[in-house]
RNA sequence: CGCGGGGUGGAGCAGUCUGGUAGCUCGUCGGGCUCAUAACCCGGAGGUCAAAGGUUCGAAUCCUUUCCCCGCAC
């Protein structure tokens, strides 16, 4: 089997490695600027690929004639796609005798689109998966070879469903793409009325506000945790928040319910704020925090007040 | 040289502007109270104030340099 892998994020890193016999060639996204000093990075897979001793190519567009050219150049099987953060084109998708397979974080048709781990927390589902698909030119719309499911745990945050369900991917690509590239394999077409999109997350979607409901913001948190990283502004500065749960206590929003464990009150229900991290501070307990802070019960931590 | 915050007993912080023998909450150790306790009371230990140099009678505090940690933006 000769496989050409596309994939950027740390989703993509256990089916590169358990593929990563039979890939002749890793194409991820450019080093670009990032972290603090804006120096240039190298996406996870890159990264892994270079560990891994496979040639790597990052285009900056992957439609480009030049990239066409060496993709068909390599005469693959199949393309295997897994979070690379571009949509192939179909001349792209063409150049491998099977087309491109993608390996999606949702249960096609719901959640298409870039985000369908988040999406799906956020949604408050109690199960997700992953599916195995033939790509088209659509977005996420391709005909569905292989769906398993998973259950979402009710504390279970995005980094840790992700490593799960990346795992899962694996072991799916090696038990499907032997039998794709033997043609081997069911094709169902995607049923487009029960399709749902799951967008890109922007920054601001990581907010807790006072004014949620403890149910949502728990989801919220655990949603974009560890990235982008969930955060609420307080009369004490910007807080990244690490660990949270649930609390059975309430209160007006905004107010110290308990120092230990530090427990805040949103508009319904409270949250325990088990690690966090003040700006420009390392991340530390709540009590810690409640501590240096004087918290005392009673006291509000609301931006107005 | 993208912007910014910080390094003070084990933890989180105050004190730095307006130099003058280091303070708060918590933890820890010992004792007490209690049926009991993560609760309460009493007492104790524990700090080269990141490092080096400088100014000064005197530096955590002022000046210079270095090291380390972190947030934002990307």
């Amino acid at each position: 089997m000769r496989l050409i892998y596309f994939g950027t994020g740390t989703f993509a890193l256990p089916t590169l490695q358990s593929l990563a016999e039979h890939t002749v060639l890793v194409v991820t996204q450019p080093d670009r600027p990032s972290g603090r000093g804006l120096r240039l990075a190298p996406s996870p897979v890159k990264t892994l690929a270079q560990s891994l001793e496979l040639p790597v190519a990052s285009p900056e567009r992957s439609r480009a004639p030049e990239f066409l050219e060496l993709l068909q150049s390599q005469e693959a099987d199949a393309l295997v796609v897994a979070s690379y953060g571009q949509i192939l084109s179909t001349a792209v998708l063409e150049s491998a005798r099977c087309g491109g397979i993608n390996l999606h974080g949702s249960i096609l048709p719901r959640y298409r689109g870039a985000a369908p781990i988040q999406r799906a927390i956020l949604e408050g589902e109690t199960q997700t998966g992953i599916t195995v698909m033939q790509m088209d030119k659509g977005m996420d719309t391709g005909d569905i070879i292989s769906i398993e499911r998973l259950p979402i745990g009710a504390d279970e945050t995005y980094g840790e469903l992700q490593d799960r369900l990346a795992e899962l991917a694996a072991s799916m690509a090696l038990t499907w793409l032997p039998k794709i590239v033997a043609g081997d394999y069911p094709r169902t077409v995607q049923v487009n009325a029960h399709m749902t999109l799951a967008g890109k997350v922007e920054k601001e979607e990581a907010e807790l506000k006072w004014d949620g409901s403890a149910e949502i913001e728990y989801r919220r948190f655990r949603a974009f945790t560890p990235t982008p990283g969930p955060f609420m502004k307080t009369n004490q500065g910007l807080l990244r928040l690490h660990s949270l749960r649930m609390s059975d206590l309430n209160g007006a929003p905004g107010t110290v319910l308990s120092v230990n464990p530090l427990t805040l009150a949103l508009d319904s229900g409270a949250l325990q704020f088990l690690e966090l991290q003040p700006e420009g501070k390392k991340r530390m307990s709540g009590r810690d925090f409640a501590n240096g802070a004087r918290l005392k019960v009673g006291m509000s931590l609301s931006e107005n007040q």
